[in-house]
DNA sequence: AATGAATGAGGCTTCATTCAT
DNA sequence: TATGAATGAAGCCTCATTCAT
């Protein structure tokens, strides 16, 4: 996902002058203009700023997107279908054992949380959901809804399963989900530094209160 | 900067309504502009709009506030300084008993969540929070922090008092205050229908998970 | 000219609320107007602070002057009629002793040239003569034209009685009024420190040059 | 901040007229600056209008200078190099015979003052000169300081040289300067028709007076 | 494919001036 | 007489977008 940087080494293309493949251009374009919505905010960017991020001329960013809009609904789009592919595929390995998935998902969660770069495309989505409220459904739709739908049905695999006594799957999901958007919210965009910094520990610690609660009388299973 | 209010003497004169409310319209102003600025964004709002809606014209609001921007920070301080007194004053209140507090707690948060008016100025804190970082920051260390420290401090308490076992006292805040983000984010920036329209019934939920846990021999307390 | 003070006895008057006569007021204004033009230039000025420097509300200046050009013809109004008669006087008080007349302007003018108060006007003049040339077509006649054809027919004088040679007097007034102007411009436009700090010398050098010139075998009539 | 200019080869292509030409806008925008400038002064003047003039759109203009006060910078920079040269070394070439130098000049200078294009950016300085001391100053010590202290340098020449009495130089170098800036003032500035409409006469006048002084008694030289 | 040059539209802000009190 | 409040008109500057090369 990352830029590919081109490769230092002096093969038999790199003779003639090098011509970057037009196919890389998009992508560098998204780039630069993710980092500059980023940075100013939808409307403050300025297409030239986006340019020369992308070591483009101005003009040159209307050759492969037609409008600064254009930029954004792209940059939406090519981050909407992996991850929706990805959560979904996720999901869905870990109904044979739940708890075990929880563990799983809720480190990788966390994990997640902590890479700015996979923070990006969220953030711009929620800076700019006021103002463009399709783009925020279709991500709504795409990529929350899919990933809360799946964590709770994950939870109601558990209770049909016998692993969870009956609740209501929904707001555990969302007592599991709701931390790490608070993380991410926190971190990324109020700019404060973390607030679980041990992720591992962290996540444990939060599986253990999901499963066995706060009641002074519980016995907690400690994390394998 | 606002000019001084005029006195607040009934007399016979103040029957007829002023056609000059010198006191009242830094509010209305204020108000206007959140309306405006959530609607298009702090950049595509426009100042002559927020004028209109004010019922005031452009080079008016220029009687109040210096600039755009200024009304863009006298918006996040006019909401700062009351809700951090009340979300302290209220998180001081339950130490007697925590549990109740709890139950409290997330029912009133619920509520709160639930009203557009109050969570506009959240939502607004959000989506410049890119563009003008001191200003989510000084919301982060206001509201924010406050309210999770709070929160914190509560769970601490019952912990202390033997009413809950020993965990993380800061993740368990989480787990409280992280759905009631989740669901500020989904129907308020991202426009979801509610995840959870039964607000009494999803608090009692997400209680009794917390206090019992999802483990199958758990015997929950039922909600009084 | 300067705005007299208000004095400080506390005599009957003052024992009702001092109340400014009407009578003042405008003198009081066109004075702050002085200042802000020179300051800033007639566009750059503000109606607001030529008010605040009158201590007077923004408003209240539109009681007495009609337009902000109005304070800028009613200023040179002020001034163009005493200048004029004055000029006219002295220059006819010459005429019996052209060279006692010369000596005398000369040291009168550098006076006048280091006053910065008398030289306001002509400044504001000279800086707003492009935007309004009736204006300064107004300020020519009545004042450069008068002091020059004064000074001319000082010369003129001079010559029919015999004391000076048959030269072009215009010329010799040019050269008389040249340096004053270029100082005046030096200083008060440019911002220079004096040319010619020590007024009396260079006055007496000046007179000493025109009546006997640079050849190395003139003789000098010393200054008395 | 101009861009690069487009190379200067005379090949085919450059038969047919560019329709964009880079290299020569700024000029052709600072000119139409100067007499925008002029014409209404510096506040007044629209940068609308001064793109129009220069046949461009508004924010053409933007392409070449930062500001309308970067056009004034740049009017008054694009002046005062070759002038100053041209001053110096002009001065420095009479030094050989004063009194032709002083000829020499004199009829120069009155050319200068004739000319309304030179006499454009001198005009333009003394109007903007309360507004912007920083660009007066800088004139004042390039150009002015400059001229004057060469023409004093020059007469201070004629005094070693023997072909002047011992006077004081800058007096006497203000007494051939002045009168060239009052006529400068009275006829750009002030708007008067010429006073010295016959500029050969005058300069041989102005230069006979300097010389010879106005004593009756003295021998004037005739003018060559 | 790429760009330097150019522009139309639009926003923020200022300010002389007016008006009701 | 005096002013706080209000506004219409205008100007500077920016920027997404286009065009000719």
């Amino acid at each position: 996902m990352p830029p590919k940087s081109r490769p230092a080494t002096l093969d038999v293309e790199s003779v003639t002058r090098w011509r970057r493949r037009a196919g890389e251009r998009p992508d560098e374009i998204l780039n630069a203009a993710l980092d500059e919505f980023l940075a100013k905010g939808f409307d403050a960017a300025r297409m030239e700023d986006i340019a020369a991020r992308a070591k483009l001329s101005k003009a040159g960013v209307y050759l492969y997107f037609d409008s600064k809009l254009a930029l954004l609904q792209a940059l939406v789009d090519r981050e909407v279908k992996p991850i929706a592919h990805r959560a979904t595929a996720l999901m869905r390995a870990g109904h044979a054992d739940p708890i075990a998935a929880l563990r799983l998902l809720a480190t990788f969660a966390r994990g997640t949380v902590a890479d700015p770069r996979l923070m990006a495309v969220p953030r711009l989505v929620i800076s700019i959901a006021g103002r463009f409220p399709e783009i925020a459904e279709r991500y709504r739709l795409e990529v929350v809804e899919r990933a809360i739908g799946g964590l709770t049905a994950l939870i109601a695999a558990g209770i049909a399963k016998g692993d969870f006594r009956a609740v209501d799957a929904g707001v555990a999901a969302r007592m599991l989900a709701g931390p790490l958007i608070l993380e991410a919210l926190w971190r990324h965009i109020l700019g404060g530094a973390p607030l679980a910094p041990d992720i591992a520990a962290t996540a444990a610690a939060q599986i253990d209160i999901l499963l066995n609660g706060l009641r002074p009388d519980a016995r907690p299973e400690p994390t394998p």
